[in-house]
DNA sequence: ACGCTGACTAAGCGCTTGCTTAGCGTCGCA
DNA sequence: TGCGACGCTAAGCAAGCGCTTAGTCAGCGT
């Protein structure tokens, strides 16, 4: 029954901090955001933030450097569960699209808060995210050469899926007419056309 | 020479101030922009801001109606200007994406500062986001009537065309690689393949 | 029994914030 | 010539900000 036998006091306090400045962060901006408002809703004092992060913005870092990190993650275990080009994009983007559609809040902050970022943390969160860029190109330019796929330039189709994605997190809502299952198929499929799939 | 002559001093401090505060909102969010920044930019000093604006969020909401309001309009040109469904989508995405990469810094105000407004300034701009949402619905509707389109969900597959080319303002740069012409043609034809047009 | 450690709080420091006040100079008009 | 309206500034107020300080308290090894 007690937290503590399994989960050490300081653990379950760090991550109850993580999770309220995400859910901060995503509502109303890093800016927006005062560190009175995260120790609230975490349910301690203003002080007690600065035990786990030495400021405001590392805690944007952890939860930034944490989403882009199983983004990578998830979009690679996608592609080597597929076997062709086009069942490893359509894989990739529903995997993509869940997870911006489940975890939207962690999304928006990953996506749309990146200007307050220190240029140090700014220049490692855009190395992941170059790497999650080149895992869609590589699909792209894979499909091409097998022949799969006819799109024109690989980078605009790359950055057009992933825009279509991306942007998910910003108008999904829980509870709205569609799932994030349904949303996902679908972007999937949109994908496959976008990429000229000659299937489907 | 004296801009005296042809502009009102008090019109062309307007447009100055809201240029600034565009740019400013734009680059570090309206939480992360205070009004002596937008002053600054605007050549002028903290108090001549509330000369012209009560608040520093009615700058935020008269450059939001400003910009939501010339999309509809522009969105409304480019659908009368072309005569099938597969045409009109295709010129109201051009368009869109235009605006979305030669206006970027007040497409990103427009699309990610939303949740600074007032209520009833919400209110109002999301009946504007609603009209163009239903822009893009109608046309794609139309083109599933018409046969022209074959497209599951036409809902989805509005948000789907939407955020793909909402998110242009998010990754576009200036002196980038492609030309905001070539990114929106691009765009343009992705759309119609999201669509399901069975020409092109 | 003892002091040490680590998680936490109450209080508050110095600074910045959005916005206001009081007043100045210039203009059109009587 | 006088005067009010207007656009603007210098100075500053109250509130809120990120973060720090000083100290409390439970748990633990010795």
């Amino acid at each position: 029954m007690n937290p503590r036998v399994s989960l050490p006091a300081a653990e379950s306090t760090r991550t109850k901090l993580l999770d309220a400045a995400r859910d901060a962060f995503a509502a109303k901006g890093f800016h927006g955001t005062t560190t009175r408002d995260i120790a609230a809703a975490a349910g301690m004092s203003p002080a007690a933030v600065y035990v786990h992060h030495r400021t405001k913005e590392s805690l944007l870092y952890a939860i930034s450097l944490a989403g882009h990190e199983a983004t990578v993650r998830s979009l690679r275990e996608a592609r080597d569960g597929a076997g062709t080009p086009p069942a490893q994009l359509a894989a990739m983007v529903h995997t993509f699209v869940m997870g911006h559609t489940l975890g939207h809040t962690m999304a928006r902050v990953v996506n749309y808060e990146l200007a307050a970022l220190t240029d140090e943390h700014r220049a490692t969160i855009d190395g992941l995210r170059h790497a999650i860029q080149l895992l869609i190109r590589e699909v792209l330019a894979a499909g091409v050469e097998s022949g799969d796929f006819d799109c024109g330039e690989i980078g605009m189709t790359t950055n057009a899926i992933m825009g279509m994605s991306i942007d998910v997190a910003r108008w999904y809502v829980e509870d709205g007419d569609w799932s994030p299952e349904r949303i996902a198929a679908h972007n999937a499929q949109m994908a496959l056309r976008m990429a000229g799939y000659r299937g489907g």
